[in-house]
DNA sequence: AAACTTGTGTTACTTAAGCAACAGTCGACG
DNA sequence: CGTCGACTGTTGCTTAAGTAACACAAGTTT
């Protein structure tokens, strides 16, 4: 779903946004997102301007495609897959989202507050659309649309991964994940059927 | 001489063989150079196949011209320059030489005995090159052409660096040097009508 | 020996990237 | 106030990179 899409695209394309891509996370080591201009980001890309425009509207949508492919890496690295026991699966994703935040934290330049909403909504979609990709993968007799059981569950997966975040003395992540799940799971069994195994 | 044509060109033409010279770099790292195929450094820079013919006959060509700038690299980063007193410029250019030849000792994938003369070949020539230019920029009156002088002093130096390194038990690269300076400056001042400051 | 396999060069054709120029926004500065 | 400077988007046209196909060579496998 996404990488089929991806490995049938243009190299060039491929390259030229992974290019952008590289030079966008190199400069946000070093600058505010807000002191990072279009022309900035082309010249350390090697691209030219307009080309970027052909790619993306504005340094938003480039940031937020940064911020996809990089929480989607997360998952993979852990093997996120909605294809063995669910259960296990959801445990994995929140734990993936509570070291992704934590990560978010510690970065200057992107917890700016006028950026920090977006960022949020960016990752939390991208919760919503890996849920949504396994809904679909693994169908089960619901009376309420899988599309709205993923997006109520992201976003309370995203607030309660939030407040555990800002918690002073929060508690270990492995240790939040268990409560986590318990709070996640009646919205994700609303409407079901028969019961699964999630 | 070398920026100026550099920089006027396409900035496609300049990424592609920046791509290509840094994935042979980092191949050269794990794998031995006849180990490597036309077809994994094209990969590895994201680069097609016949893309890397259109820059380069072969895959030596592309080593010829990645020895050529990181040699011209090592000579930038010390500025070596024949614009101020010659003698010093001589003494910096043989050190680096020096540094070099020591450098591509440890290499293992390209001190392979079959293409050690390669490399030595394209250090050397551009040593040559480097001289001519000097010449060329501080004219001298001269009976014998500054192309032949400047490729005998090439080969003398380069074979003076390479019988050091070659030694056992070498003296240091600064002693050495003196040493050298006063082998090299009778072909340098061979032929010049009046006295010059090399 | 014949049939694969893997890599090399080369080609005509398609597609994406680069360029230069333009109009527009916005803040800084005299 | 204006106008300067830096940045943003957008456009037709140019140029380089990508593709797929080909012939060829050298080494394996059957």
């Amino acid at each position: 779903m996404l990488h089929e899409e991806c490995e049938r695209l243009d190299p060039r394309v491929r390259r030229t946004r992974q290019l952008l891509q590289d030079a966008l996370r190199k400069l946000l080591e070093e600058k505010e997102f807000d002191k990072i201009s279009v022309q900035d980001i082309t010249e350390a890309a090697t691209v030219n301007r307009a080309t970027f425009y052909a790619h993306y509207d504005d340094k938003f949508a480039l940031l937020g495609e940064l911020i996809r492919v990089s929480f989607l890496k997360l998952l993979a690295q852990r093997g996120v897959q909605f294809d063995g026991g669910c259960s296990t699966a959801f445990q994995v994703l929140i734990l993936a989202v509570c070291d992704y935040l934590v990560e978010l934290e510690k970065s200057q330049s992107l917890s700016q507050h006028q950026f920090e909403p977006f960022v949020e909504r960016t990752v939390m979609d991208q919760i919503r659309v890996v849920l949504l990709d396994g809904f679909e993968r693994h169908p089960v007799e619901r009376s309420i649309a899988a599309e709205m059981i993923a997006a109520t569950a992201s976003w309370a997966i995203y607030g309660a991964v939030k407040q555990w975040v800002n918690t002073a003395d929060r508690v270990p992540a492995e240790e939040f994940v268990t409560v986590a799940v318990e709070l996640v799971r009646p919205i994700v069994m609303a409407g079901v059927q028969q019961p699964a195994n999630v």
